[in-house]
RNA sequence: GGCCCCAUAGUUCAACGGAUAGAACAAAAGUUUCCUAAACUUUAGAUCCAAGUUCGAUUCUUGGUGGGGCUACCA
């Protein structure tokens, strides 16, 4: 349900004096999809366009003979239409200045504007982050967890309990090659000793494995043999399947070392996640969870839905689906990635009692959860398969093409917010204007900027689509950028602390009577805001979030420029004027709060 | 080979099937006795190709071309 109630019931309002219109002028009943009303482009004057092409299959005439019948008919008869103005099939209606003035004086104190309350509740479990612990998060990561922790904001915002949750990848034949590298080469060496943070530590060892590992294999090949072959029977490799046999196993000395060393990694987690600003409600382990799914599968197997092979291996045909078949337990019993993620599915599902599974992962998993949903959903017969969504976001790439662990090819996260940070302290230094601020107040100010514009640089971008990212050109705080908005509230925050040390009282409002162009454009991007949260929140899109409001700061700069507000001189136009800068910081600070950037009161 | 995704100014990104395809950066030119110039105002510049559906296509369909991903008893 909406908090700003007028917004609906305007277009509501007109739909229905345009149906009233078809019916009492042209016995004609109009559906509500056929009724177009769609904001007004800039360049034109009004506050809502109707388009008219779909009108003419039910009422033959010409298109703008019609558009000027129906703005007739809606000046005459709707009271909150002032006038409208017809270019070709399209119908531009302008509100009247009360209409305006009454949803200012109703909404620019209500710091629940853009907020929503679901009538039936919904419960999303939301999985986001999910890392690795044998290597330090890079830009990749970066955008796995803003995209996730955005979209739990946003989610909470349109009226959904939202549970973030993580599922860490703490076991597996990758865990050990660290660790076996570990053990060959690290003499001993501890995040103390060697004066790293503990993943970028391990993250060191993993990559000394596979350097390792390749030479074992070159000599294989030298000496004859295949490469497929060699990259079996390489000592590196058959030594770390080994130590995860020995971890499987309990092995005392093999999990005391596992536990060393992930906790390295997780101290390491925890200083990147709370530098980037990120949290979550329940964090699982994929050690505890890894063989949760071997029980559906060997129940669904006595039922007759999954098959066997004669090496024993257990099946899933989706052939009929169009897809595959799915192994889903190896022929040595263990199970596979799909196996552990049916079981922690279940789960969870269970556990919470969701409406919703919302997995923030990137699009190569795409066939990977398409068939997670349907084996849940249509082959075992689980209702809550069906509200699994896989929110999936393309790959970061580099000039140099896409990043890889292994090869050093990544840009390292803990690196690149030190880097915007450093950035952002040198521009606001050179522009020199918090010489009041104390030190820590100004280093607050510095990853305010920083981060703001890494984060706002990720999230500005269609999630689904694949993103560039140059690491030789830093990224902007100029144009369109969170440090322009950041400006922008930074400004708007300083009209309002004078209009307060000036004793200004804009509460009353009785109504304006010219209201320029310019301001009834930026009220209509106010007053579209809850929309846009609702279209970000059902395509789970920060990225519309962040592009409305930087269209929103703009509007409000253009505004700024070209009309005076505290040093305007008429009572009425004062407030209005106020009021409209009142709602506009609130809108910013809401709509970055959601992309998770904070904006600062001076800059 | 099979399946999936993408293609828009020099570059990075926008555009529920709707008006003259928007921004930003880079380039060129302007605006500070005036509420913060991290701002504002100009100029120049693009829908990969070919058909089709439609009153109307960057958007939908088909076929090409170019790029990416998936296609493991890895996760």
């Amino acid at each position: 349900m909406y908090f700003c109630k007028k917004k609906m019931n305007i277009k509501q309002d007109i739909s229905n004096s345009i149906k009233e219109f078809a019916s009492s002028k042209h016995s004609t009943e109009l559906l509500d999809n056929e009724i177009q009303l769609s904001p007004t482009k800039a360049e034109f004057d009004g506050d809502t366009t109707l388009v008219c092409f779909p009108l003419l299959r039910k009422i033959k005439m010409s298109p703008e003979a019609l558009a000027n019948e129906i703005g007739e008919f809606l000046k005459e008869n709707n009271e909150n239409i002032a006038d409208f103005n017809v270019v070709k099939g399209f119908l531009n209606l302008s509100y009247t200045n009360e209409f305006w003035s009454n949803f200012l004086n109703k909404n620019f104190n209500n710091d629940k504007y853009g907020h929503f309350t679901q009538t039936e509740a919904q419960k999303i479990v939301l999985e986001y982050s999910s890392p690795n612990t044998n290597k330090p998060l890079h830009l990749g990561h970066i955008r796995n967890n803003l995209l996730g922790y955005s979209l739990s904001r946003l989610l909470k915002q349109y009226g959904y309990e939202v549970i973030r949750t993580n599922l860490v990848n703490d076991r597996g034949i990758h865990i050990c090659k660290s660790m076996l590298a570990w053990i060959k080469y690290g003499n001993g060496e501890t995040p103390e000793s060697a004066n790293m943070k503990g993943d970028h530590l391990i993250g060191k060892y993993y990559v000394k494995f596979d350097v390792e590992y390749k030479k074992e294999i070159e000599e294989l090949i030298k000496k004859g043999m295949s490469e497929e072959e060699a990259s079996k029977q390489a000592p590196l490799i058959l030594e770390a399947q080994e130590l995860l046999r020995q971890w499987e196993a309990g092995d005392k000395e093999t999990v005391e070392l596992w536990k060393k060393m992930n906790q390295w990694v997780y101290d390491g987690f925890d200083v990147t996640y709370k530098q980037l600003g990120i949290e979550f409600d329940k964090i699982y382990y994929e050690s505890e969870t890894y063989e949760l799914g071997r029980a559906i599968v060997e129940d669904a197997f006595q039922k007759g839905i999954f098959t066997q092979r004669e090496d024993k291996s257990i099946w899933c045909d989706l052939t009929d689906e169009g897809l595959d078949e799915k192994l889903l337990l190896r022929s040595d019993g263990t199970s596979v990635y799909m196996t552990q993620d049916l079981g922690t599915a279940k789960l969870r599902a269970e556990e919470f009692n969701a409406d919703k599974m919302v997995y923030v992962v990137g699009n190569e998993q795409n066939y990977h959860f398409d068939v997670l949903k349907l084996i849940l959903h249509k082959k075992l017969g689980f209702d809550w398969g069906e509200g699994i969504y896989h929110m999936s976001y393309g790959m970061v790439e580099l000039p140099s093409g896409k990043m890889k662990s292994r090869e050093g090819t990544v840009v390292d996260a803990d690196d690149l917010m030190s880097d915007m940070i450093a950035l952002a302290k040198e521009t606001t230094m050179e522009l020199g204007k918090i010489e009041d601020f104390e030190s820590e107040e100004a280093h607050k100010l510095y990853e305010m900027i920083g981060l703001g514009a890494l984060k706002y640089f990720i999230l500005k971008v269609d999630p689904k689509k694949n993103m560039m990212f140059d690491p030789k050109q830093s990224i902007d705080f100029n144009g369109n950028t969170a440090s322009f908005i950041q400006y922008t509230h930074a400004r708007i925050s300083s009209i309002l602390r004078r209009a307060k040390d000036e004793n200004i009282d804009f509460s009353e409002l009785k109504g304006v009577s010219n209201i320029s162009k310019i301001e009834t454009e930026f009220l209509n991007t106010i007053f579209q805001y809850p929309e846009i949260v609702a279209e970000a929140a059902k395509n789970y899109s920060p990225a519309l979030i962040a592009n409305y409001t930087y269209e929103f700061a703009k509007k409000f700069n253009q505004f700024y420029h070209q009309i005076p507000i505290l040093r305007e001189s008429e009572k009425d136009l004062l407030s209005f004027r106020l009021k409209l800068s009142s709602m506009a910081a609130m809108i910013i600070k809401n709509g970055m709060w959601i992309l998770g950037i904070d904006v600062p009161e001076k800059m």
